[in-house]
RNA sequence: GUGGAUAUAGUUCAACUGGUUAGAGCGCCGGACUGUGGCUCCGGAGGUUGGGGGUUCGAGUCCCCUUAUCCACCCCA
């Protein structure tokens, strides 16, 4: 074996492939009937607008983009994320301009230079959605109602949905100040990692696994939050409640984009390893503007359809059964390989699932073959058959089999399958 | 970027403390049924043991390098 796929990235094989476009085909359902439209992307654009969209403090863009110079010298990355280029594409395109609200999907391919794990691949699928335009609380239930009502349509239990709120450009610095008041003394007792975040982005420190528990009694977001912020949490709060969408708050969700304000959630799934998030978004009121727009609020997630696929298998979730074969025509003899070949496009042309034997096997192999893919007819067209100007139409569920004249096979065939 | 584990037929796994021709289940191909599937029985093909180097009389087994995978940290989808 020379050639293997590139680290962090993985074939859909054929075997596989239908379980993608069953999850593939929820996911447009879903989203359509919450009135999204898809938007598609190019899966590169110009570096800077990762930086400034991104956040140059954020992992993403300091450590994990495929990033590379083209032959023109410009500087291209690989989309990490979603959001940055839809918002440019909104912008460039001028749509917020005739309706001041933008319902869009996304379900495409996103790069990121990571070690490999479960569930955490260099390049996955996003399922992604936002609402650019709305400042309404309602906006954000939308948002969340379509993630998790997504995965429950896929058949996945065991999900936790994580809410949290940023705060606004008004009351997060005050918030801030006073945890970096607060976590300055304790710093030589906390671990490397805390130090590194409390340097580059403080309101992570909370985030942290190992020394979680030090932060009891430390200042809450809440205690600062502007009456707006709150207001609007709480409305958040009340819709999920009155559409059913159970959740718990998470003082400590932050989430490791800079362009978050409000509203942060998580939805994670008790199937997976720890790489356990379905899917994560929120609220990014200063985005648009950051990118170069008006100012206008917006709200979003990103989930991956990887960690999907994981999740159901782990839990055992059904996919559809593949799609059973129509008709196998299994022929012997140059002749009848020609009569085969056109009974076969015929039949394909009408809307049938049709094969034919493309190995020359023997009529017992190909018997068999038809039995593999599940067929429900073989036509058998042997020396014999030919001779007499005939077909004959195996039943592999009746076991029966019966003799048509050539000439109105396949009008009989088509006759019969219309009952 | 850090730490740990792993790498043997298409696939899932064997091969005692280094010791003759690297085995099995499933799958594949064929036969029993000279032109007919799912069951059964019989037979067959298929491996430069991830790649490279070293130790040894002898390496799938021990050592080093390399690539990839898995798990965890970090982070996230």
């Amino acid at each position: 074996m020379k050639f293997q796929a590139s680290k962090g990235t993985s074939d859909v094989l054929p075997g596989e492939s239908p379980d993608w476009q069953y999850v593939e085909s929820v996911i447009r359902r879903q989203a359509e009937r919450f009135g999204f439209k898809e938007i598609r992307t190019p899966i590169f654009e110009e570096t800077a607008l990762f930086v400034k969209g991104t956040g140059d403090t954020t992992d993403i863009v300091q450590k994990e983009m495929y990033t590379f110079t083209d032959k023109g010298n410009r500087s291209i990355t690989l989309r990490p994320e979603g959001t940055p280029p839809v918002v440019r594409a909104l912008l460039e395109h001028n749509l917020l301009k005739e309706i001041p609200l933008a319902k869009v999907y996304y379900l495409a391919p996103m790069f990121r230079y990571e070690r490999p794990q479960a569930g955490r691949m260099r390049q996955h699928t996003q399922f992604g959605a936002e609402i650019v335009g709305s400042a309404a609380p309602q906006a954000d239930v939308e948002v969340i109602a379509l993630l998790f009502f997504t995965l429950q349509e896929l058949g996945l239990a065991g999900l936790k949905l994580r809410l949290n709120t940023l705060g606004c450009p008004k009351c997060r610095p005050q918030y801030r100040e006073k945890l970096v008041e607060y976590l300055k003394p304790k710093l030589s007792d906390l671990c490397e990692f805390c130090n590194e975040r409390f340097s580059r982005n403080p309101l992570r420190v909370l985030d942290c696994k190992i020394d979680q528990h030090k932060f009891d009694d430390a200042p809450e977001m809440d205690q600062f939050l502007c009456p707006e912020c709150k207001g609007h949490f709480q409305s958040v709060q009340n819709d999920l409640k009155t559409i059913g969408i159970p959740f718990a708050l998470d003082k400590k969700l932050v989430r490791g984009l800079d362009y978050y304000t409000r509203t942060a959630f998580e939805v994670v799934s008790e199937h997976l390893g720890a790489q356990d998030a379905l899917g994560g978004g929120g609220r990014y009121d200063g985005l648009v503007e950051e990118l170069g727009g008006d100012p206008t609020p917006g709200v979003g997630f990103g989930s991956g359809l990887e960690r999907y696929l994981l999740a159901m298998k782990n839990q055992g979730v059904k996919f559809p059964e593949v799609k059973r074969t129509d008709y196998f025509i299994a022929t012997l003899g140059n002749e009848a390989k020609a009569r085969g070949m056109e009974i076969c496009t015929r039949l394909r042309l009408k809307g049938c699932l049709c094969e034919q034997e493309l190995l020359d096997r023997s009529l017992k192999a190909q018997v068999r073959e038809a039995n593999r893919l599940n067929a429900r007819y073989v036509i058998i067209l042997g020396e014999d058959e030919i001779k007499k100007g005939v077909a004959t139409i195996k039943d592999m569920d009746g076991h029966s089999q019966t003799e048509v004249p050539l000439g109105e096979l396949v009008e009989k065939i088509l006759g019969t399958a219309k009952q």
